[in-house]
DNA sequence: TCGTTTCCTGACCGTATGGTCAAGCGAAAC
DNA sequence: GTTTCGCTTGACCATACGGTCAGGAAACGA
């Protein structure tokens, strides 16, 4: 118990390069992950491309699996925060293109992580399922409502809510995965 | 040269079985790949998964990389086939409609192989670099061509012929891998 | 039947992998 | 100044990997 007073994390020369390390770390991994797969990315790519020695990773992360998690659950948490774009949209055009923007803005800011999202999902979301079968499927179903909402009030061309969004999911991810 | 007079491949036993383990292998690789990326799967993988041994696939395919090769080239000559599936059409609801339903016969048919196929080609296509950028540049910037002749003909509304393409190609790969 | 060709496979090899460890280092707390 | 404590890392380890090989078994042509 040397702590002072503040319970603020102090930018204490150690918090700041260990924060700073870290996301050096978690930078490279993003990289690799999306360009060899979770099969494909070694420890020492990672370590090489971050430009610290193989240990100095495990020393901040526990293990090859871990430090992919962390990836694939910062992507996952971007992804969420802009997806709320479409709620509080008065109407389908605002919403579906506040979410698309937003979608886009994300693939064209984190290439490398909505890759390896994309790779993760498509691959039966091995790491991630619990995300999946909760938050994501919450997330689906309360979108599709607020549209079927639209459709009911004459506000759009009446399709299916989920086919629409699954329309626009995949077309915006091509375009993040494949330029 | 003792061979008999009929040069095609006599379905002499040998033959047979030679034709029988080589699907049996592609197929196990096929479902692998799919599942575990290249990198992630592994020789003793596939072979357990074929129910043979593991030099046994070595004998018939040189190595991971040369039977990884074979499953994507499978693939795309199967999907190049069917996508000729657009033209001869008369118009755009027949053309597109009938892709559409040749491409998603394929990711019914063939899941796995479908899923590799974009794995591959998301990855920047590493293994099939060539084709990429010959047959398949060449396949979209015909139909391309074929899509602006409707719409100049009034057959359809105006839209950008390589977008439209791209949305079709993008929402009927992701059925195939995401279910 | 015999010689030849193809198929099959257990044992093996060099290498690369994920992960550990102990010893060293430097900034901060006392 | 000394102790403390988190950071750093080269050396190391067990395992798993892709691939080889020698030699036996099976199918074939004569």
């Amino acid at each position: 118990m040397s702590e002072p007073a503040s319970l603020h994390s102090r930018p204490s020369r150690r918090n700041e390069i260990r924060l700073q390390n870290q996301t050096l770390i978690l930078r490279a991994a993003e990289k690799v992950f999306a360009e060899a797969g979770y099969g494909g990315a070694t420890v020492q790519l990672i370590a090489d491309m971050a430009g610290l020695p193989k240990a100095n990773l495990l020393y901040y992360f526990a293990s090859k699996e871990d430090l992919y998690r962390r990836v694939v659950q910062t992507i996952f948490e971007i992804w969420l925060q802009a997806a709320a774009a479409m709620d509080n949209a008065p109407g389908p055009v605002e919403g579906l293109g506040a979410y698309i923007d937003a979608k886009m803005e994300i693939s064209r800011r984190h290439p490398d992580g909505s890759k390896v999202w994309a790779s993760e999902v498509m691959h039966g979301a091995p790491v991630i399922q619990d995300y999946l079968e909760t938050t994501l499927r919450d997330w689906t179903t309360g979108r599709a409502a607020l549209i079927q909402r639209w459709i009911d009030e004459g506000k759009m061309a009446p399709v299916d809510p989920e086919h629409l969004l699954y329309m626009v999911w995949a077309t915006t991810q091509h375009y993040a995965d494949f330029g």
